[in-house]
DNA sequence: TTTATTTCTGTAACCGGTTACACATAAGGA
DNA sequence: TCCTTATGTGTAACCGGTTACAGAAATAAA
């Protein structure tokens, strides 16, 4: 590995001229900068970012938690804060956090031991000792906190949105997939919709599911239609649900949409190439996570603590498990 | 932030004796280390990876490159990666490299930049100089590399059983989607399955494809059914392109698997829940995560620099889009 | 020309750990 | 009892950068 004093060695300065030019700080003379320069590039030097952060206290790493990569919503919501870190030459620090506050605590602790200068966190629990006592900024993410900078979808207005529109194409037997009692945007769904359904005189069902994982998917799914036969329309948690959904009524004959609409909630990739597609509530998780990078560095770098939140709207993406609207 | 230096102090020794309980290294009197493990609890004292990693030009952090996480084959080898590193105290630095070498280039140098100990990379550019001249150990996952350590799945059989299974099921006129041309997996299994085909005195056709992307394998999926309306079999380059040929057969009237059968590749994770559920070669990209970080981790701690390469089986998943071979 | 100011550069302390080394004390063996 | 070895602890150098400070040189002002 060459060091700054390598590089001060052949350029025959000291290694606080060859910190200068390489920060671009203080004065140098123009001959002794390129001097540097050349040496720099002769022996391919680039500094240790270690050794800067000790002194600094500072990095150019923040730390990412989320739920579960695994789950197509979140390698979204990654490659908006990826991209918008790149951009301004951060790095990160991942990890997956399963919803558990154990492992979130492990991360933020080794995210703070590696001096990340900042935190983006999808978490159930913004108030957690571990954030409250933390001092480096952090933005929550697809998670509510109005105290604490956060960037969200308004899953309530989303839940009211699905539910609008599979009673405006006359489901009358809605089904409401409420999914883990625990994830905040999950419940907000399921209030909105619920809301808009009794505000419509009709009645429901609830189909309480208690993760978001593809192996139980099909099991509500099928439950689903076992304790609610008559459902002619599914509000599902998710769009993973809603494919459990579909394929579950495909599985017993049942026609979608002409039988049973099906509404999702995401719009995560694959959720257009479905057959039918799938109609479902958008969430624009890539720029929620290009919004919340871009919030979390404006903290970091002007040092603002001031508390922001950045609400993204949803929106009814109108596909083939609906029917056509006639007007 | 609480030192090394506050602990000794509230413990009454010095800096070395407290470095000495933390790690469990040298002589430490009973009483002594008690005295220094209370302090380290009253202060909650955690060290400073940062300077460790200074001093011993090491750290608990590795890198890890994939292509693009928001292509759901990749999250499951993150997540395995990450879980196995996970055991051993190891943390992700994570970037995405969209195949792109430069950008490939720029995190490999912020990963030793930051001193990582290792890194697990999905590269088409295995000799690039990039890797050569790295001193640390190195994992390519999901790319063969036969003179590196590597973990791979076998693309050419799982190629020719793509086409065995097919042909086995009776479609006579195959059109294979090829995916891109600098992503040597993809080819592989093209060629295994021309292989297959050829040896069947078979006639066959080929798409090109040139990404791996949600957007894009509508088009090819038209194109494909355009082209040759006659094909009774495709043999998709992946789950996804599978995914968008089963949505264009569905669209156009082709009923799936009597029409034309189609198999993909993968097995991500939402494969099963579509209707019909895919065929499918699976790749065990969990596990090769895994493996990938279990031999990592073996690299690194015991200073081995032996070349690996670890192949995991495919396997044919015989799941809605093709037909009950009869026997 | 003298003085004040600006430009330029090097020395050394510092960040927070780890560890080589020196030294002191306790324990074991002859 | 004396000598050897094992145990226990502190001092200070070190990792590779950054920066406060000081002093020298160049430039501007008087």
């Amino acid at each position: 590995m060459t060091t700054i004093k390598d590089v001060a060695n052949l350029a025959g300065v000291s290694v606080a001229t060859v910190s200068r030019v390489i920060n671009d700080r203080g004065y140098v003379h123009v001959d002794t900068r390129k001097k540097v320069e050349d040496a720099v590039k002769a022996l391919h030097f680039s500094p240790n970012e270690v050794a800067r952060s000790l002194y600094t206290s500072k990095s150019k790493l923040i730390g990412l938690l989320l739920p579960d990569i695994a789950n197509p919503y979140f390698p979204q919501l990654a490659r908006g804060v990826e991209d918008r870190m790149q951009e301004q030459d951060y790095r990160l620090i991942f990890g997956n956090s399963d919803e558990d506050e154990r492992k979130e605590h492990d991360y933020i602790q080794t995210f703070i031991q590696n001096n990340v200068v900042g935190v983006i966190s999808s978490t159930n629990y913004p108030h957690s000792s571990i954030y409250e006592k933390l001092k480096i900024p952090v933005v929550f993410l697809d998670r509510t906190s109005l105290d604490r900078p956060s960037v969200y979808a308004d899953g309530r207005e989303g839940g009211r949105l699905a539910a609008k529109e599979i009673i405006e194409r006359g489901s009358k037997c809605i089904t409401v997939m409420q999914g883990p009692s625990h994830i905040r945007p999950a419940q907000d769904r399921f209030e909105g919709a619920v809301e808009i359904i009794r505000e419509a005189g009709l009645n429901y069902e609830i189909i309480q599911t208690t993760s978001f994982s593809f192996n139980e998917a099909g099991m509500w799914a099928e439950e689903l239609f076992r304790e609610y036969p008559d459902t002619d329309g599914v509000i599902a948690s998710n769009d993973i649900a809603a494919m459990a959904v579909l394929h579950e009524a495909y599985r017993i004959g049942k026609n979608v949409p002409d039988d049973v609409q099906v509404i999702g909630f995401d719009d995560i990739p694959m959720s257009g190439l479905l057959s039918p597609a799938l109609s479902t509530i958008r969430q624009p998780a890539y720029e929620m996570g290009r919004e919340a990078a871009g919030l979390l560095i404006q903290l970091v770098e002007q040092n603002k603590l001031e508390n922001k939140n950045i609400q993204l709207p949803v929106s009814f993406i109108e596909r083939g498990t609906t029917r056509k609207v006639c007007n």
